[in-house]
DNA sequence: CTCGGTCAGTTTTTT
DNA sequence: ACTGACCGAG
């Protein structure tokens, strides 16, 4: 039994031995965070310190609460059932399943998704006559679900002004609206579930009494309702004889989700406020090389604000971190497929790469680079299997098969497949549903002969869905579900729907492996569910696997807040360029938004195992123009002796890249050069710049006088004639696309192109 | 009512 | 470049 603590460091042991007392861990990158946990876990349990119904584990991910719970059924024999491991959403869902009744929802209530949330604030505002062009409807999603994370309903939000005032007044309708449908959106879970605990003493005292042992995972990413949720559950504020204890593990140089309400201070506030006596600090890194842990030290020691924390390694330093700067994106992508290439044939097995980047945007470049020269990739947080709308559509009437109150759910499929019902008879519809109060479903009734008749073939399917819920097994209703709405025949009938179909014949196979999940771990409480209801809330709120394939050999490409808890052994980070990252919106917001922007090198930074490389490209197509980027700050924030700049870094004569040599920077180098043989117009002119609607239209304005303009005929010296076919302007070039004679298509920059060109 | 074209907006993302 | 929203013609 003590192997479990044996083989821990003397810190890491602290934390897993630690007393009945609330205790801050600060668990740097990579320093056996999710080890930590689930050690205090069985070591709790072995001891017999709790019993598995006094545990309470919450976590950010689903991934992250299923590897919690498989961590630990390989450490212990008490089953996992019994203890409440999962998201905050998902707990919060359970908890108000099982006490819907106090928390004022019907049994059956269903869940809104993000964009469900979004289409219902919309319908709001046209149904009361609020024009987008005031407020539009996502600004308000935003203030909605800020003020719920602040704990705050609608009477108790104070505003100034008449913007304010006009968002309050749609946070009251919304809110009325998701009472009277039953239904909630993800923050109300939390906020639901808060209300419930706060107002009813009795079931407050009955969790405090059980969940003896609360453990928190990614502590800095908790919102201010999430950690008032914790206290409530822990009895802090209570007077109790004996408050719970709360195990938080963070890292506060890891917090990237500030922008969707993370609040980094509750660290600072949980210390105050648990009186915790001393963090401990996990900075023993068992991931990096010393190079990449001492730039990652460097560039976060920038942040003010830090509790503090310097990771070590005794893994020795490794390689040098390689910096390839090219002059264009596609000359950073054939770079980035150079080096993987020479890596593959060196051995490193293609799912130790990562490629990140800051948006999901610089991906296509990169793709269709590695396509081009067969080097099998996957991308990650691409859409997810229940976010495709062929699968929302199959899922709504579900949802209304079980809660008929579901506008959203209503107005998504009632005229999906088409079916003649029109926004008129919708408009009709929803104000009739309005005056009498009822549900759209219940108000098809009171509607006018003809559009009642129309009308009533939908509400027909939804009572067969009503009767055959009850009379067949979850995967069998899946089926009839998808037969009867007509999805079935529409996709099969509709052309270039093949895919579509599949999907929602998945479903089926998605519904089966839901229920035999539930047999073999009920872990999501779903005990106090139908299977309907639990396979609905599973659908919203584990939005698909995209792990699936985590185990194919393929280079992986995603975004750097989605590497957060990954670790390879061969990083790229792409996209290093002032405006992109960091990003402009930070750059030109406050010192917090840099600081945030910072973590997030931080975080990518510190996912490389053994090697990093560090790119940038002076010149980018973003958004269908091309911009041009000085490369990052953040590159000057990196202590030279860690990089090796495999082109010249600018501004400084570069000669020691012929010194070095060895088999693998000698590839690097010719990689490099490889790689800048494809283009070698460097625009010194060049400036970083940020381009708005506005500025893009008073430069088409100012650009009248050009003579090169869109439909002009011209001819090159090289490519011959050809037409103009569209003009471009991006800071102060100026670029056009011809379309030459010989069918080639180029875009030119036309400062450079103009002396070998001539009009016709 | 439906389809197909035009036009604005575009960080990151989990639940 | 790509997507979702909107508008006018059939």
């Amino acid at each position: 039994m003590n192997s479990l603590i044996d083989s821990l460091n003397p810190q890491q042991r602290a934390a897993v031995t630690l007393p009945d007392v609330s205790s801050l861990i600060l668990a740097g990158a990579g320093s056996g965070k999710t080890r930590v946990l689930t050690s205090r876990i069985a070591y709790l349990l072995q001891n017999g310190y709790a019993s598995p119904e006094e545990i309470l584990a919450v976590t950010f991910t689903n991934k992250a609460a299923k590897e919690m719970v498989s961590r630990l059924s390989t450490m212990v024999s008490f089953n996992t059932k019994y203890m409440w491991i999962g998201t905050f959403h998902g707990l919060c869902n359970r908890m108000l399943h099982s006490h819907h009744e106090q928390a004022g929802l019907p049994a059956t209530f269903t869940i809104l998704d993000q964009s469900d949330q979004l289409s219902t604030i919309k319908r709001l505002m046209k149904a009361n006559n609020v024009s987008e062009d005031e407020v539009s409807a996502r600004d308000i999603q935003h203030f909605i679900n800020q003020r719920k994370e602040e704990g705050k309903r609608a009477s108790q939000v104070k505003v100034l002004g008449y913007l304010g005032q006009l968002k309050l007044q749609v946070y009251q309708w919304y809110e009325d609206s998701l009472n009277k449908e039953g239904v909630c959106d993800f923050a109300e879970l939390l906020l639901r579930s808060y209300e419930l605990l706060s107002r009813n003493e009795q079931i407050r005292h009955y969790y405090q009494r059980r969940f003896r042992f609360i453990l928190v995972d990614e502590f800095q990413d908790t919102n201010v309702l999430q950690y008032r949720w914790l206290k409530l559950l822990s009895g802090i504020e209570d007077n109790c004889e004996r408050v719970n204890a709360v195990f938080a593990v963070g890292d506060d140089d890891q917090s990237i989700y500030a922008f969707r309400g993370a609040n980094v201070g509750n660290m600072k506030d949980f210390v105050r406020d648990f009186r915790v006596q001393n963090p401990i600090r996990l900075e023993q890194n068992y991931r990096s090389h010393g190079n990449i842990l001492d730039a990652a030290n460097a560039l976060i020691s920038n942040n003010s604000e830090r509790l503090g924390k310097k990771l070590w390694t005794d893994a020795g330093r490794g390689d040098p971190i390689r910096v390839f700067g090219a002059v264009t994106d596609q000359e950073e992508a054939e770079f980035l497929v150079d080096s993987i290439k020479g890596a593959i044939a060196d051995g490193v097995d293609r799912k130790e790469i990562a490629i990140l980047y800051r948006s999901n945007a610089q991906s296509r470049v990169i793709e269709t680079e590695l396509t081009r020269r067969n080097v099998p990739y996957k991308v990650y947080g691409g859409l997810r299997f229940y976010d495709r709308a062929e699968i929302k559509h199959t899922l709504a009437y579900m949802r209304l098969a079980e809660n008929t109150a579901d506008d959203s759910a209503f107005l998504r499929v009632v005229n999906f497949p088409a079916r003649g019902i029109g926004a008129k008879t919708i408009e009709v519809l929803m104000d009739v549903a309005k005056n009498e109060n009822l549900s759209l479903f219940d108000a098809t009734r009171l509607l006018p002969k003809t559009a009642s008749q129309k009308l009533s073939v939908f509400t027909q399917i939804i009572e067969y869905l009503k009767l055959a819920k009850e009379q067949l097994e979850l995967p069998d209703f899946v089926d009839f579900t998808v037969e009867k709405s007509g999805l079935k025949h529409f996709y099969e009938t509709e052309k270039n729907s093949e895919d579509k179909l599949e999907n929602i014949l998945e479903l089926k196979s998605a519904a089966q492996a839901y229920l035999s999940e539930e047999q073999t771990d009920s872990n999501n409480g779903t005990d106090t569910l139908s299977p309907l209801a639990g396979f609905l809330s599973h659908a919203s709120l584990e939005s698909g696997e995209n792990q699936a394939k985590a185990n194919e050999d393929a280079v992986q490409l995603m975004t750097v807040h989605a590497s957060k808890g990954l670790e390879f052994n061969l990083v790229f980070i792409t996209g290093l360029e002032r405006g992109l990252f960091p990003h402009d919106s930070a750059i030109n917001d406050d010192k917090n938004g840099l600081e945030e922007e910072r973590r997030l090198m931080y975080v990518a930074i510190t996912r490389a195992r053994k090697s990093l490389y560090l790119t940038y490209a002076q010149q980018r197509m973003m958004h269908g123009l091309t911009r041009y980027n000085m490369r990052s700050p953040f590159f000057d924030e990196l202590p030279a002796q860690t990089l090796k700049w495999l082109t010249p870094k600018e501004g400084e004569r570069s000669s020691d890249r012929y010194s070095c040599g060895g088999s693998s920077l000698m590839r690097d180098y010719q990689s490099a050069e490889k790689s800048r043989h494809y283009s070698s117009n460097t625009p010194t002119w060049a400036k970083g710049i940020v381009t708005s609607k506005l500025e893009r239209d008073i430069r088409r304005q100012a650009d009248a006088g050009n003579p090169y303009r869109q439909g002009a005929r011209i001819s090159h010296e090289k490519f011959g004639p050809g037409r103009i076919t569209s003009t471009r302007n991006s800071g102060d070039s100026h670029e056009m696309t011809v379309t030459f004679d010989s069918g080639k298509v180029l875009t030119l920059l036309t400062r450079i192109a103009k002396n070998k060109i001539t009009l016709m």
